[in-house]
DNA sequence: CCGTATCCCTGGAGATACTG
DNA sequence: CAGTATCTCCAGGGATACGG
């Protein structure tokens, strides 16, 4: 058991070494746009956007973001299980950059994505 | 020799992915907030502003910025070397990213970097 | 379905030394 | 000053198997 999982305290030089600190993991903003653009994903239905991370990663960065209470994490407790990601309201306020990264590639990298 | 620098054809699951295979890397937006708010600087400024990177890494993710057409480089043949980074028209369109990534710190993460 | 626990390997990244 | 060239290491992350 470790503990480990984020960094309070730690100084960084600027805002945007801050920002990133929080979403910066690999999958973290992939998952942002997601959750931003549906509301509510259950875990399948983010492996099925992400299936380039595996489960264990999606896992780890799920536990990240919801520890520093950009996700909200709600279990069912039905059979089969159910889970179902969120976003806090602090996480809300996250969606102005999700939104000009996602409007940028759309501009300029068009072509490069699955529309 | 290795060829390498940058993913070009590849194909991505959602436009944000696209933006990440631009300015995913380690420290290139700490990078293009620095040139954005300072307009042009000097390898060894930069190095000043993110002593967190080695100059092997801070050389390449500037190479990589800058075959990604992000970034320009312009060398003035004096003696000693004098070398001046700044954004390219395409780098410029990244400033809504940036400042909005630079205003959420401020915001949200207050107090936990240097003002 | 929604994860966890292990094992394992690679390449990302640091340290160091050197050059035009 | 502005980088390059090597060597090295370890932890980030993939694959696989299993558990509630």
């Amino acid at each position: 058991m470790t503990k480990k999982i984020s960094n309070s305290e730690k100084l960084f030089h600027c805002p945007v070494e801050a920002t990133l600190s929080q979403i910066g993991g690999k999958y973290k903003m992939i998952i942002l746009c997601h959750l931003i653009h549906d509301g509510t994903l259950r875990y399948n239905e983010l492996q099925k956007y992400i299936p380039q991370a595996t489960a264990k990663m999606l896992t780890q960065q799920l536990k990240e973001l919801e520890h520093d209470g950009i996700i909200h994490r709600k279990v069912y407790p039905v059979v089969p299980p159910k889970t179902e990601y969120s976003l806090t309201e602090r996480g809300k306020t996250l969606t102005d950059i999700i939104h000009s990264m996602r409007d940028w590639g759309r501009k300029y990298m068009a072509g490069s994505f699955e529309e």
